[in-house]
DNA sequence: TGCAAAAATCGAAAGCAAATGAAAATGATT
DNA sequence: AATCATTTTCATTTGCTTTCGATTTTTGCA
């Protein structure tokens, strides 16, 4: 079924421009849009279909768009690909209140370290805003949505790329990490149990948090509801080591009082 | 009604300054408004449009303002994101092969390293059907393109994240990379020369570099024909270092010549 | 599904008015 | 008289539109 746009909205035609500025409009265009039609574009300008197709070609040549039928699309910028490859995480990035719970605990200064979560992934999406941070991750995700960031310093912890979980593990590098006075560290974690602490299913990657762990000043647990009680195959850190565990409402409450009576701060979003 | 001014034009030099004034108005005018036509320019001016048009293209060809049909408009100096997309497109061609030829000298079981050039991404793009190889780069872009090509081993160089480059510098685990045994390492540079050898315009891209290429087996250097002669402020590789120059057709013989005096292969391609 | 008709989109060519540049003419100043 | 900014004149170019036949995409029907 087609949409019909009821475009009776003189208003919005932007009329007796000057070549160069109707063809810049149209690259902000769709750079904004992602896509434009001729039609669109004839009308919001007041011009030809065919002018508008010359101005598309000749944007097209310049590599400044895609041509399509009908229209032009955004081109494809380098970290787009990847963005579609890993599109299934970044849908649960967009509702987590988590997420913002823990950005608000990242102060003017701060470094913190951001584990390969999804989590991590949406802290490090409501950190866009803040100035004077340094994050240290060993997650590609992070890196890609802090790459606009410019308010915010990137350290990356090198190693061997895993691409299920898009990060990298291996402990590269981990002597110039030590030096960095890291103040609060946030990690996701498979389970949380009153025995073995934080888990993660991957022995590699509990590798490579269990010593960024033991460098920070504050280890922060972020977990949904369902973490509670679970267990993977290694541990990379002790309740003794948590100084807060951030989760959502739904956390069992024998378990979250117990694990308060360990001196740990919960806080439930 | 037509503008008189009374000039009594006092002196030789004041002749000149008022054709100055007039410009200097006209460029004022553009960057506030944004545009101007030659027609309003020559009512509020009380001039000619002829002189108005010399006007206009004076100021264009001093890169003042844009010149259009029927008027100018002001330069547009805004997305560096923009420039930075164009500059990839620049020699695509040539960079493709030269990528190609790179990667026709990489065998099953290498490990290579790559650098943050964009030949070094050409290259990796060639490597995506490759098996068994294990590539070590420090650039982000290398790692985009090669997450989907399972047949790679990626391992990236930590450190801080450099975002015009779209790479990582600081040094970060180069112990870990000193056992991986590298048998290639591929770097573009800014400029080749007989004294100064490889050089690059970043400081810290040069100190990531150095060490690496210190590592391997064969350097192996991939330039286009332009950055024959040129010279970086920071020096990575000696020419006795380099093994291999990749070069396209056009670069110049004489250069050419000598460096494979100094017992250096170059490949045309 | 599959295929043909219909609709949308496209490129080339022709036409037109505004804008342009080149060259000669004007005019002011020295 | 000489110079130089400016103007006038005019043939040419540019930007745009309209038209029309050729494509491509979508739709309708089996």
């Amino acid at each position: 079924m087609k949409m019909i746009e009821d475009n009776r909205k003189p208003a919005d035609v932007l009329d007796d421009l000057y070549l160069a500025e109707r063809r810049r409009a149209i690259v902000e265009l769709v750079q904004m849009q992602g896509r434009v039609a001729v039609t669109e574009l004839s009308q919001r300008f007041g011009v030809s279909e065919v002018t508008i197709r010359a101005d598309l070609q000749a944007l097209a040549e310049q590599k400044l768009l895609v041509r399509t039928h009908g229209g032009a699309v955004r081109i494809d910028n380098d970290l787009g690909e990847m963005a579609l490859a890993l599109r299934r995480q970044r849908q649960v990035k967009e509702k987590s209140r988590i997420g913002q719970a823990g950005a608000e605990r990242i102060e003017e200064g701060d470094a913190v370290f951001l584990d390969s979560s999804s989590t991590s992934l949406a802290i490090a999406h409501h950190l866009k805003q803040h100035r004077y941070v340094t994050v240290v991750t060993n997650s590609l995700e992070v890196v890609h949505e802090l790459f606009n960031a410019p308010g915010v310093d990137v350290v990356l912890v090198g190693g061997v790329l895993q691409r299920e979980t898009a990060s990298f593990v291996g402990a590269h590098g981990l002597e110039e990490i030590a030096r960095l006075n890291l103040q609060k560290g946030f990690f996701g974690a498979h389970g949380v149990d009153l025995l073995a602490g934080l888990t993660d299913v991957s022995p590699d990657e509990a590798a490579v948090k269990r010593p960024i762990a033991a460098l920070c000043r504050q280890v922060i647990a972020v977990l949904d509801a369902t973490k509670w009680g679970r267990v993977g195959v290694a541990s990379f850190a002790t309740l003794d080591q948590v100084s807060v565990i951030i989760t959502d409402a739904g956390a069992p409450g024998e378990m979250v009082a117990a694990v308060r009576a360990r001196g740990v701060e919960v806080a439930t979003v």
